[in-house]
DNA sequence: TGTTAGTTCAG
DNA sequence: TGAACTAAC
């Protein structure tokens, strides 16, 4: 898109300056840097983060600055500032908040950013995405702060371990960014050529519940109602409702990016296919194996407590622990069912998720046997 | 980066 | 008996 923009441009005798500020690391930097498949960027995941981590990171002394080619053209005046409603607030005020947001969060929290991250109702993630996607901060002056913050000698191991892992997430943000910028196709085309042309369904009669979050798995339903009320769903929680609509539903992953896209607060097309691809198994690596999350599962591990569940499902807030991350058979199953003083009953799970896993698998099976490895 | 089945080993 | 580890999908 950028480039066949920026050949437009130059096709017009109209100068361009093609700066990457979205990404903490360029993505051609990344690929100048790697020995084999000359400028080709990566597919591999880990290759690249290799590559990433061992980037030099030039220290962010000032703002970036470009060099814009001024041209004449016949235009309306452009909105001032003060036209978007801000109440005459100085334009950088989006940057001013972003940066103090990561500031604060680098301060403390982020040292624990390694279990908030995996624990849906644990301590809080950097909620830095809407941010980065807007480009109200950018990624590499996130991550010179981190630079800065882990230059602390009186950080606990663990802490170091957080510090580690929010590098990581930058880093895999990059990737995906990368992805999109060498492999600009079809950001419908899934990356893995012989997955190209997997039956994924693009209905399902349960595919109202997932996007409601009604679909009777606690993580998911919460997760779902987390990202209708406040634009963000934790790590967590996508991953496993993000893998019961492809696997459990059977659904194509398109359907449910898109569904997001909608609801969530940032706004970044190559990270939303990135990792919806990637939780398919349709991304760049080649998956071994599609990777199925068995919703009551996680829960048990992931929110034993079921606080995350209680938060974010209100026909929940009385029902007991087992109830919630159990194993509701014919049993207690009914048990969720029950109405709570007249709220809205919750209801039982849409489908089974072991027959449902089961099915999924063995067709995935035999598609790989067969038609994919034909399809190339 | 997940799950399950089957194994080993401590208590 | 069950935690912990391994292999295989």
């Amino acid at each position: 898109m950028q480039r066949r923009l920026q050949a437009a441009l130059e096709e017009a005798g109209i100068g361009v300056l093609a700066v990457h500020d979205a990404s903490a690391v360029a993505p051609d930097e990344t690929a100048a840097a790697r020995t084999a498949d000359e400028g080709r960027g990566y597919s591999s995941r880990a290759a690249y983060l290799l590559a990433w981590a061992e980037q030099p990171r030039p220290p962010v002394t000032a703002s970036l600055r470009l060099a814009v080619p001024m041209v004449e053209c016949d235009s309306d005046p452009l909105p001032q500032a003060a036209e978007f409603g801000g109440g005459g607030e100085s334009p950088d005020v989006g940057e001013r908040h972003a940066r103090a947001a990561c500031d604060a969060y680098l301060a403390a929290p982020a040292l624990q950013y390694a279990a908030a991250r995996e624990v849906p109702a644990g301590p809080p993630t950097a909620r830095l995405s809407a941010a980065l996607s807007f480009g109200t901060i950018a990624a590499r002056t996130v991550l010179a702060a981190i630079d800065e913050r882990a230059a602390d000698r009186f950080l606990l191991v663990e802490e170091r371990t957080s510090l580690d892992a929010l590098r990581r997430s930058l880093a895999e943000r990059d990737f995906f960014l990368q992805l999109a910028w060498f492999f600009e196709g079809s950001p419908d085309a899934p990356l893995q050529a012989r997955m190209r042309h997997f039956p994924f369904a693009r209905e399902h009669p349960a595919l109202t519940a997932w996007r409601d979050g009604r679909t009777g798995y606690p993580l998911v339903d919460a997760g779902m109602r987390q990202l209708h009320a406040t634009g963000w769903m934790h790590p967590r929680a996508r991953a496993v409702a993000a893998s019961f609509l492809c696997f459990d539903l059977g659904v194509d992953w398109r359907v449910g990016r898109d569904a997001w896209e909608r609801d969530l607060e940032e706004d970044d097309a190559a990270l939303a296919t990135g990792n919806w691809q990637w939780i398919a198994g349709v991304g760049a690596d080649l998956a071994q194996f599609p990777r199925v999350y068995n919703p009551r599962k996680q829960a048990r591990v992931y929110d034993p407590a079921g606080a995350y569940a209680r938060r974010w499902i209100p026909e929940l807030r009385g029902v007991p622990v087992p109830g919630l991350t159990g194993m509701p058979r014919e049993g207690n199953e009914g048990q969720l069912r029950l109405p709570l003083f007249g709220a809205d009953p919750y209801p039982g799970p849409v489908v089974d998720h072991e027959r449902a896993a089961r099915d999924f698998l063995r067709r995935y099976g035999e598609f790989r046997r067969g038609a994919g490895n034909a399809a190339q």
